[in-house]
DNA sequence: GTCTCCTAGATTATCAACAATCCTGTTGAC
DNA sequence: GTCAACAGGATTGTTGATAATCTAGGAGAC
């Protein structure tokens, strides 16, 4: 039973005279590389989105451009008015804090499915992602560090068995891609953040089930109100670092 | 804010031959009318969506058919698979189950936050709908009950002012349609829905959003296990009758 | 009798052209 | 000098036709 009809990349057999931009045959891929230049943030906030532009940057025909378009606009990712065409969506903090709010209580919904679904297999590979983001933190390595959070939350749903919880997060998250390496920059963030993901691993081992979901809310909720700060810090334009020192 | 706007079929003049099914006009009206269709259940589960029908049905374009089609497939209302078509997505028990788990975590939020950013007016209006519940379950009205009990969903959901949660309740909630009518039926079910709901309206009148939070998740959580409950019943085809009579 | 291959119909996917709408810069009046 | 009306260009919305793909049913081989 299909959660959510992914057919991963269909096979693009083309002249392989395509070095850097190759462009996305299908419209799958079409949606998959806007939705990516999205994230990487080649199209800013608020820019307007020519279709025969996009056509020609995806090598796709102005109709697929629109169904991709469509499915961005359900995705949250561009906002489409009639006869004004699209633009990508200009998220705000305080829709930023929204969606952290939600994703927190998903996350927590699955952190509790782990704690109940999880197999062995699976707590042990966690185990095994939290070991790695100690050595990374020890060694100062934050992007590792980061790399190892995205991996842990990503084991902790995959073991919730909880495709509709998945699918959300998954969403959200894509919302939320500008804003996501801000907080872990915030001097003693790392060291806080790694404390809580410890709780959380730990109670899913324990097969504690309000224990996980707790941990993983006290966790993103720190992550949320550590972005609310550094928001309102950024805003208030009272020097960008009087406001975010201590955590 | 899909959650809103419900232009209730609009003038459709045409050759008066039509009388049942006016059709609609523009995109936005035919995804209404498609979606509402579904909820109806004119569109059977599993059944094949094909775009000429619909586009002779809807009074509208192959291409606007399209389109709606995408938007409904994102909304996890209609799977689509390429090269053959689109039908209306089943949603097993245990999606249900699924659903329904993630709509507790997220109206529990929208409790928590009404709580906290509640009008007096609002509380007010809230309160009084639960007294209006109260009345029709005193007069075994469960229709009537039951119908209040979404305007107080959906009041509690405007109070809180939180688009984000908002509009993915909206879109969980039309995944559910097939199955939001049975719990009522169960047997001493009503008595403790309305007991739930005076302690959600009680903790968001008192401010208390951990307490509302608490409220409205201990409510849909005992949705859930009713839900789960007959679902496991009816299954068992153990007779349709015995276990949701009374009332 | 059963299986495989193949043809025909049906359906989806894509494309190019046309119509409707909106935005921009300019002209003219007051 | 400022504002309103207007024309030109650009962009989106829609249509119909065409190509690619899938499903169903039958013919032929073993």
């Amino acid at each position: 039973m299909s959660g959510a009809a992914r057919p991963p990349a269909t096979a693009s057999r083309r002249t392989p005279g395509s070095p850097r931009r190759p462009a996305a045959r299908s419209a799958d891929e079409a949606y998959q590389e806007l939705r990516e230049a999205i994230h990487q943030g080649e199209l800013m906030p608020n820019e307007r989105l020519i279709e025969v532009e996009l056509a020609a940057r995806l090598q796709v025909s102005r109709a697929v451009v629109r169904t991709v378009l469509v499915r961005l606009g359900q995705d949250g990712l561009v906002v489409s008015t009639p006869n004004r065409g699209a633009h990508v969506r200009l998220v705000t903090e305080e829709e930023a804090v929204e969606i952290l709010q939600a994703r927190a209580v998903l996350e927590a919904l699955t952190a509790r499915q782990a704690a109940l679904n999880a197999t062995a297999r699976e707590i042990t590979a966690i185990r095994r992602i939290l070991d790695r983001m100690t050595q990374k933190l020890e060694q100062d390595d934050l992007p590792g560090y980061s790399e190892g959070n995205a991996d842990l939350h990503a084991a902790i749903i995959a073991a919730a068995r909880h495709e509709t919880a998945a699918r959300m997060i998954a969403g959200l998250r894509a919302q939320l891609v500008r804003f996501q390496y801000r907080t872990i920059l915030v001097p003693g963030r790392p060291a806080q953040s790694l404390g809580e993901h410890t709780a959380v691993v730990a109670a899913i081992t324990n097969r504690d089930p309000d224990a996980a979901e707790a941990a993983m809310r006290r966790h993103l909720g720190h992550v949320e109100s550590t972005l609310a700060n550094t928001a309102t810090a950024v805003r208030r334009r009272s020097g960008p670092s009087d406001g975010i020192r201590t955590a």
